[in-house]
DNA sequence: TTTATTTCCGCAAACGATTGCGGTATGGTT
DNA sequence: AACCATACCGCAATCGTTTGCGGAAATAAA
């Protein structure tokens, strides 16, 4: 197995002892080149399995048809869903993708956002980290007139496209369908209120209670978004249980760790206590009983947005700034 | 917000009045280069926000700082392990990574193998497609001297690192395991056979009923590995069902397929029938009952297999081939 | 003062591709 | 015969960085 280096336009040029230039206009057609010498380049390149320099070609055009991606984490299956989406409309469009993980840090998502520059991306992806909570890094990017696209996680003060899901209108009836079955002291486990995300979720939360005349009740917000909080903060939320009738969480993972919680303390779910998720992640239809949450469309996601930034990155920036939102639907099991 | 293009080593030096080869010699210490000068130019660079083009570093060295990585599905979570670890060990070495995925699609995965050649990777991270059957085009980059990892689904016949788990002896104690608790007629859910992964599994499932002097029935062994093939072959698996006592799958996803089959007709799991999986996919422990499986560490492998190939790039391939073989570890649970 | 040695820096080519501009044939017009 | 247009192609600069080589200036040795 010998060594083989790839080949150059320079190198067809010295084999069919023409000039470099000839070769590159020959190879796209270029009206100059007369159409034997086209055929021949042509030929040539084909058989030599020649290929262009994507590195030659990026340096020359400052652009590199790669598109950087940041989300907090790969194995979360709804941002693996958003990736695939997202790797599946760009390789159609000639694009690639470089993706980065910031593990929820804000540190490394700096990081990240530096690194991808440095390899000259063309635009950005991006769902925030949780610990994010100054954005100038972004404002770096866009200040190089790198276009972004923030998926999910969002921020609102940037301009720029985005893609979410009706994340208020998702909770609204969410919280809705647990008033019509009758709760009326529901608990929300809330997610960080600086995410939009949160925020909105909880938004839905409030505004059906409103819609049910239902006073809202300050303690029955609990800021914990993730298994080990709920962990954390089983004492706390035991100690509530009597008293509600209901929960909301701001995700799947929390809802069915409250939900196990429960179950080990002898509470039955749904009877006692209704308990419904966001997100549709795939243990939502695993876990008994079968979670009621609301479905996130990962992959149209991905794909809506990167049909955003490539759009954007050929039309050179001259249309508005879009915030694609996805519906959201209940899927509605037998948790609540 | 204006637009502020990148500066370059060209630019310092025009600030500085002096030339680009100082400047670049002066940002790495060279000792042709005064201590004056270097501190000037460091400190210029600095302020100025200067950042080297990696596409033109790339372009001059051959070589890209980045590692292509070619994965059958990114929503699996398996894959997404791998791809975690992979990408923090990579980036903390200073390597980017680039993903794509071949959607178990052996054209796909010819199609990623060329772009990442394009895109000039330093060396290759693969998990073969299942519907790959010949290996030429993975035979290409390593005649071009580009080092390749294969990851769990690895490829025998070419001379590279590999990074597996003890396929054979998990599936051979798990089987084992089957038989301790006396099941005597095991049906095997097997995996195509052309995949190593396939192979061993079913190898270990041999050698487990021939250490328990029970005879191998042909009848018994499923290609099915998937639930859609699962519910394909619904009918087939019923008229089984009433003569065995047992199921070892290849895979957590089949596994549970056949144990909601089996459930919704009435079987006791693992009462009547003991249902046995493999990888310790997040499903396992969420189903009921908890499937019992073999673990595969996935973020391990994957970082395994980025120092693997960082090393070799490093090393310029001095050492000998090794292939590094992770250790099952039985997860038994509730359903065998 | 001449010669040898350092010290410090710049020129220019190279990596692979693109592109404006200019040049040489060839043929056709007057 | 002199002129113009057209067809076809090459030169050289450019993108940003690296690096071998040579050269100038300063210092040391003879």
């Amino acid at each position: 197995m010998k060594k083989y280096t790839p080949i150059s336009i320079g190198d067809i040029a010295k084999a069919l002892n023409v000039s470099p230039s000839t070769v590159s206009r020959a190879l796209k057609n270029h009206p100059d080149i007369s159409e034997a010498t086209c055929r021949k380049v042509q030929e040539y390149a084909r058989e030599a399995g020649y290929r262009p320099n994507v590195l030659a070609l990026g340096l020359k055009h400052r652009r590199s048809m790669t598109i950087g991606i940041i989300i907090p984490e790969i194995v979360h299956h709804f941002f693996s869903s958003l990736l695939s989406g997202i790797e599946d409309l760009a390789y159609g469009k000639g694009y690639r993708v470089m993706i980065c993980q910031s593990n929820e840090d804000y540190l490394r998502e700096v990081i990240n956002v530096k690194a991808l520059m440095d390899h000259r991306v063309d635009g950005l992806l991006v769902s925030i980290s949780k610990s994010t909570l100054d954005y100038n890094h972004f404002r770096e990017v866009l200040s190089h007139e790198i276009p972004i696209v923030f998926m999910d996680r969002i921020c609102d003060e940037l301009p720029t496209d985005r893609v979410v899901t009706n994340d208020y209108e998702g909770a609204r009836m969410m919280v809705k369908h647990l008033l019509k079955r009758g709760c009326r002291s529901i608990l929300h486990l809330a997610g960080p209120q600086h995410l939009c995300v949160g925020r909105e979720r909880y938004r839905g939360y409030q505004q059906a209670l409103r819609e049910y005349r239902v006073p809202l009740r300050d303690e029955l917000i609990l800021r914990c978004d993730t298994p080990a909080k709920i962990d954390k903060s089983a004492h706390q939320l035991l100690s509530l249980v009597d008293e509600i009738d209901g929960i909301f969480a701001v995700n799947d993972f929390s809802a069915v760790a409250a939900m196990r919680l429960l179950q080990k303390n002898g509470y039955t779910i749904p009877g006692q206590i209704a308990v419904a998720g966001f997100g549709d992640d795939p243990l939502a239809s695993l876990v008994k009983p079968m979670l009621t949450t609301v479905e996130q469309r990962g992959y149209d996601m991905g794909r809506e947005a990167a049909r955003l930034l490539i759009n954007r990155l050929a039309g050179e920036g001259e249309t508005a700034y879009q915030t694609k939102v996805f519906p959201a639907f209940l899927k509605v099991r037998d948790s609540a």
